[in-house]
DNA sequence: TCTGGTTTTATAATGATTATAAGTTATTGT
DNA sequence: ACAATAACTTATAATCATTATAAAACCAGA
């Protein structure tokens, strides 16, 4: 494990320059708007597997102006690009993911938090998918978080 | 004359007995009647990871005063009851599966079939997860199956 | 600054699921 | 057996996340 970089989920990073946001969506052939920018910056400095609200409530406070509809548009397009990943672990409500080493998700169906745990990939794939073209694999577990367990 | 159904499994079933289906349903405390029957039936007949519309269209065939929300009562009574599983692999669309012994599950984009396949759970799971209590494992991959590869 | 294309916004539409209330059917107690 | 009561089913309305649509705002090049 790397022991001087701290990668911790859940915790808030340091502001990514926009200067670094502009190259990344560049990178993955998106033209950079003040929308996007925004929306990429809460994704890099937010790990709690947002919703389209979480993200919508949370940017709204320092612009009114935002629509809904553009949180919804640009995670579309974030998508397609490649850089994000949607989990389908909330009922009802799809969760991103700013993509990077594939991993398993833990829902808390008490607190409703997700975690992540690490998954080896290549015990998951069977003698029996020979032949079939995998583009996505999701692992999702439910159940309970140790800190509601102690309650 | 009993006419065998093709599947896409390519098993044919043999249709359970009344008996047979009202002592399942009283095993796992569910008060049997026809609807809940005929469902149960179907479930047990198909293995297509059926949508509930896919169930209430075929029924409605043989019963057409069945209510639609009459599959969805009776599909949320069976989750309830650990009849069945719930599959969230189709965007907006609850698939369901009876409950048997923990699989993944592959959905094909092009033709939207959903495939079974062995999956090794014990190597799933991993040290990150020590005092989570697991109460649903899922594996959900995608991409294209074999047949719609071959066009 | 005009012009054409892109992005954002506000609002309406969609569609799966749930809630509600009324109608049926089954079960219980006398 | 028969009313009373509970359980189940049905039809319809409501909900809610997401998508579609069309108008307004923005931006780059001539």
């Amino acid at each position: 494990m790397k022991a001087t970089k701290k990668q911790t989920d859940g915790y808030a990073h340091e502001p990514p320059t926009v200067q670094q946001l502009t190259t990344m969506l560049s990178v993955h052939k998106v033209r950079p708007s003040q929308q996007r920018l925004m929306i990429l910056e809460y994704l890099l400095t937010h790990h709690n597997h947002p919703s389209v609200d979480m993200i919508y409530n949370e940017l709204l406070i320092k612009v009114p102006t935002l629509s809904r509809a553009t949180v919804y548009n640009t995670l579309n397009l974030f998508l397609k690009a490649g850089l994000v990943r949607v989990l389908d672990i909330v009922e009802n409500e799809a969760r991103y993911d700013i993509l990077t080493d594939f991993h398993g998700h833990f829902k808390c169906n008490t607190c409703g938090e997700i975690f992540n745990f690490r998954v080896i990939d290549e015990a998951l794939v069977s003698e029996e998918l020979k032949g079939f073209g995998i583009d996505d694999k999701n692992v999702y577990f439910k159940g309970t978080c140790p800190k509601c367990l102690k309650k």
